[in-house]
DNA sequence: CGCATTGTTAGTCATTTGGCTAACAATACC
DNA sequence: GGTATTGTTAGCCAAATGACTAACAATGCG
């Protein structure tokens, strides 16, 4: 679907250096919004709107353990974001196919109607 | 990389619902900034705007035809976000397999240390 | 208890985004 | 040449974004 605004959220999530940054490394493990916000060159306020961002598209879940918060990845990070991307890449693909399949038509008609000597196709 | 300013347009570029229809109605085939306007339910200028951020990001190509502009998918729209988005999970898969590992050498340990009586893990 | 640490909230500010209307530029058509 | 069509540009406005500092809340520790 078109209006989906999980997908807007996942996206925009996406869609920022630092954010991504996050998203990366997460991949390595948990950490908490301190240690997020050493390399980021932010403050810890900016960090933690940052997460809150990505929380809220679904992409990290936040376990809060006394006064400090382990960030993690969510089990099904960015899958709409990829799912979205992927059946594009997919219908592309089938049009692709479709044109191809005109063009080897065409150059099938050619061979037989422009060169009638040759007895058919490659 | 986690500065990578050409992921910042594409995935800002996906971000909006207009822009992804854009995208969709695309995997069709080419159209005009008319006929982007047609459905959309804004005015031309506002899909003018949406049409240069989608430019911008590598997702379209505008062939301009005396008066009218085609519009038509970039040969490898969205492949940059994509392929973050895969680099990702084939990053978590990897750290899954280490942990799924991890569990499984742990349950090993218990089968053997706790229940000497038992032969072997199920 | 008193104080340090961890993180959020509140408030400010500049910039960007996304929409509109009106005006313009360029091409097509009579 | 005059007019219609196609699309962009300019200018305006409201709302969202992304940053900061200062203040607050909650937990941990001496």
């Amino acid at each position: 679907m078109t209006n989906n605004a999980g997908l807007d959220l996942t996206f925009a999530a996406c869609a920022h250096p630092i954010r991504r940054g996050i998203i990366e490394r997460l991949g390595v493990g948990e950490m908490t919004v301190g240690e997020a916000t050493a390399g980021s060159g932010v403050s810890k306020p900016s960090i933690s709107k940052h997460l809150r961002v990505l929380e809220e598209a679904g992409a990290i879940v936040r376990v809060i353990d006394g006064r400090t918060h382990r960030i993690r990845l969510s089990e099904h990070a960015l899958d709409d974001a990829q799912g979205w991307i992927s059946d594009q890449h997919a219908l592309w693909e089938r049009k692709l196919d479709v044109i191809e399949g005109y063009l080897a038509e065409q150059r099938a008609r050619r061979a037989r109607d422009d060169l009638p000597t040759e007895e058919g196709p490659v």
